[in-house]
DNA sequence: TTGTAGGCGTTATCAC
DNA sequence: GTGATAACGCCTACAA
């Protein structure tokens, strides 16, 4: 790796001094054509690349931006490791699994996708970091690892605890990803995807196209402000269509496979089905899903089932689940532009966005979509 | 945003000279703790944190890696993006999907957290770029953003085409990750995964533990060195337990679950299904799976089908796919210790690792696992 | 133990 | 148009 040159070297080697050199490149239309090709065949020559760190001590600025992911569990109980070449494949019975795996790792894919896409439109780098399950005293090592290098941050919701946002957004400016408005609305930029609104469309739908009236939510965790306000849209839904939501019934799901697909066990032996599972999530409409099909109980027909979040299993469960897609790589974008914007106007009143999601409407609820549609029959 | 603190600011209050602050922060064992103290003091009250721009270009390095992704299709069709509010839920028919949908989406994301994870360890940060569905002249626009901030590269298999490695090589540091090996193996340092011997191991179970004797071989592109890489291991395996590979079939399944289907569907009709199915990756496993299921063939009795890879759905599948798990999160770990080994000595030979895969046997293979391992039977 | 001063590679403001 | 030259914020010999 031979020594990197620099605007000296190029400046010699094509004749001219530094700061034309500089300019040729920013802007160069300043420069005569002449000495521009003589720097540019220099620059070729040299192999030459602008120093990134030089570049934005004089810009005073980096034209990086930061984006924080949530750790994952998995992640945290990672051993140390070594490099070492081992030289056999392992044999592995594999149980069926009672963890529920890597849950929203599809998200913050997506989502880093979005950033990234938007990024590289707005000439910006992307610095990466997944936040927090690791100790407090890291914080201090991020702060140095990271936040001198980037202009702003964009933070998914749970990436990090309250009191390190507010340290970081005192230094810089900071926009939140949150699937619910969350109490820092007015202190961060947002952006955020509409729960209600989406969970209130589509509990609608069934009730308008399919003449459902007795009702159940499958629910998440109290404490997910996703789910509240998904049970929110599902009350609004009963109500805009003349029903109670107070008569349906609550099932504490979890937001994982395992607890829905025994709590719909419980349903199927008690008799007790619903004419449609609302779950909170995609994890819990699957569960539900496996537990009916298991008993032979006939989905959309006899009972319809429904998701929130449209992870790719629900595009492979059969019947496929009807659900709720949250449009993950446009939050991603959306807080890109929100963060550029806020670049430009760092002293305005927070900006806020909402998303649209997409209601999804599949097997699950609405019977053989593949015979009505049969030129996209596939599979 | 109040304009930030430099070394200057910070000396000023602890009224000593911007070298003792510098050392205070590097080497605080250099300083007196009383000096110490009233520095640490005026930095927490300033709120300093070093300028990143400033350290690399002092340093020299700029402690930060890039990590390059591949694209994926869907980016490449995204339209142009706004920033607004939109007040509804959309609604949307969604009929089964033609098209294989981010497909080793999965993969990237595993990748970047193994990435991730050993730069943090390594006080590292971590920038990334998803590769180029890009119009080619964005190359010299990608060096410009993302070359001159770090230190070294790593990168996906296809996420850029040669040219570019070449030129990126020529600069700096950079370790590939390849499933299979590469025509780059003498030069650069490369991490990988061994398809081939996962394949064998796989294959050599099933004659052994299952007495199968005709097996079939479900093909992806021609083009794929995994796919090559695990054709050879589905022969040695064969050929490890006295059967003849030539005699076996081979479909052509372009890795992917309709083809995979529809060749299913043929060899139904055609009663000509073998006594194992061996799919080069997950989606065709998957494809012949629910082709089979919806003929009523029961799996593993009468078919056994197995894929590679790993992927999330290969466990919700029913039965659960018998699959090849690639180390993902591995491979990011590895790049990154290769990639920092080779920063500490520029001149060595390349660096090559090969990281082992797991067989996981399920379902699809093992019949009922749950019965067998009583305790471990969920769901 | 602490301070002084030169250098890191660019950008940008002046003169020329 | 082009060329000196002073920032930019930090690190690190070298001196004291």
């Amino acid at each position: 790796m031979a020594k990197k040159p620099t605007v000296y070297d190029v400046a010699r080697e094509a004749d001219v001094s530094i700061a034309t050199v500089s300019r040729a490149l920013r802007t160069p239309d300043s420069v005569r054509p002449r000495t521009r090709a003589a720097i540019s065949r220099a620059i070729e020559q040299l192999g030459y690349v602008p120093s990134g760190s030089a570049q934005s001590l004089a810009e005073r600025r980096t034209n990086t931006i930061g984006l924080f992911l949530p750790n994952i569990d998995e992640l945290e109980h990672m051993s140390n490791f070594e490099l070492e070449s081992r030289d056999e494949a392992r044999m592995v019975i594999d149980p069926p699994e009672s963890e529920q795996q890597r849950p929203d790792s599809l998200y913050f894919d997506e989502v880093l996708r979005g950033c990234e896409l938007e990024s590289w439109r707005q000439g910006l780098s992307l610095m990466v970091n997944i936040g927090f399950g690791r100790p407090q005293s890291d914080v201090s090592r991020l702060v140095g690892t990271m936040s001198g290098k980037v202009d702003g941050l964009i933070i998914l919701a749970r990436s990090a605890p309250k009191q390190v946002l507010e340290f970081l957004h005192q230094r810089m400016p900071l926009v939140m990803i949150a699937n619910a408005p969350s109490e820092h609305e007015e202190e961060f930029d947002v952006v955020r995807v509409s729960n209600r609104k989406g969970m209130s469309a589509l509990v609608t739908h069934l009730v308008e196209a399919h003449h459902v009236s007795r009702l159940a939510y499958m629910a998440g965790p109290d404490d997910s402000p996703d789910n509240h306000k998904r049970y929110e849209g599902f009350c609004e839904g009963m109500r805009k269509k003349g029903l109670n939501p107070g008569a349906a019934p609550i099932y504490r799901g979890q937001f994982s496979q395992q607890t829905a697909y025994a709590i719909t066990q419980g349903l199927i032996e008690q008799h007790a089905l619903p004419q449609a599972l609302v779950c909170a999530n995609d994890q819990m409409g699957l569960g539900a899903l496996h537990a009916l099909t298991e008993a032979q109980i006939c989905v959309p027909d006899t009972v319809i089932v429904t998701g929130f979040d449209g992870i790719q299993e629900t595009e492979t469960s059969r019947p496929r689940l009807t659900t709720v897609r949250q449009p993950m790589i446009d939050l991603g974008r959306a807080a890109v532009s929100t963060l550029v914007r806020r670049l430009g106007t760092p002293d305005g009143p927070p900006l806020s966005t909402e998303l649209p999601v997409s209601v999804l409407l599949r097997e699950s609820c609405e019977g053989n979509l593949a015979a009505r549609h049969p030129e996209s029959a596939q599979q």
